[in-house]
DNA sequence: TGTTGACTTAGAGTTAACTTTAAGTGTTAA
DNA sequence: TTAACACTTAAAGTTAACTCTAAGTCAACA
């Protein structure tokens, strides 16, 4: 089974001309084509696209994607490389996550912080002495989590 | 305690040239200038950077930022639109959350991967039986994650 | 047999978020 | 007081990752 460039931006959700574009630039090395120069695509490569995928989803460029692609068509003698290189990234991804957190409990106490003065009807509840202590304590919570 | 633009942008690790930029942009509505012009931030100033780079930073556009901003800068009015900005947020953010740590099972499977391939000093080692059936378990620990 | 639609290429345009440049004014330290 | 530096504005340039256009080829269907 193989797939025309358009059945297969459909089943990795690009368009074609996306597909074109990442062959441009070396990310599809192993794409194949028939005697008149048409593109076709076959099952396995739906998994390079799911990697690529990841990979470009989790910050890496194209650039830093296609060393990685080129590393996988020379074999063999990559395999530590490309270990290394998902050791790394794995840390990037890792970085990313904690970030993410961080920003949750800003978002939360936000939160709280407009749930509060919605209650209250006005944003000056956050002057009154109740509300501070009860924001110190959240802001605690917060550095806890760091 | 005021700052110039200069001070102020090494305080919250940008260049004077993104916060003139970010006014121009109408996100910094607050700053207040000199009587020759010169913008100068306080103290306070700084939480609206905090804010700000944490709406940036989990993929908020300058132009949604903004709309924030200018509710903010329009008092008790709107704290209601304020919280359901931050509750709205807060999903996309969860949503980002969900796909690092789906990209991050992958990763981890490509270093389990690699580092059998590394171990067995070929990557044909994951076309042997006992290699398939760990590969299997793998995936399968990966899909109950999901 | 013509037209619709998928494909080809090269190259130009788009968008967001900066980033730099140019040309000039104002402020501070020796 | 003069050099160095921080500031001003308007506008152009940069970068990544597309996204689209133009001009053309090719295959299938009414």
């Amino acid at each position: 089974m193989t797939y025309t460039i358009g059945e297969f931006a459909k089943k990795c959700g690009l368009t074609p001309h996306t597909l074109r574009f990442y062959e441009k630039e070396g990310l599809l090395p192993f794409v194949h084509r028939s005697a008149s120069g048409i593109r076709f695509f076959s099952e396995p490569d739906i998994e390079w696209l799911v990697i690529i995928n990841c990979l470009k989803n989790t910050g890496m460029s194209i650039k830093e994607i296609k060393v990685f692609i080129d590393w996988c068509m020379q074999g063999d003698t990559t395999i530590e490389k490309r270990y290394h290189f998902f050791i790394e990234h794995r840390k990037k991804v890792e970085k990313q996550m904690k970030e993410l957190r961080k920003y949750l409990k800003k978002i939360d106490y936000k939160i709280w912080y407009y749930q509060t003065a919605l209650e209250a009807g006005t944003l000056s509840i956050h002057q009154t002495q109740k509300c501070i202590k009860e924001e110190k304590r959240q802001l605690l919570k917060d550095a806890h989590g760091n």
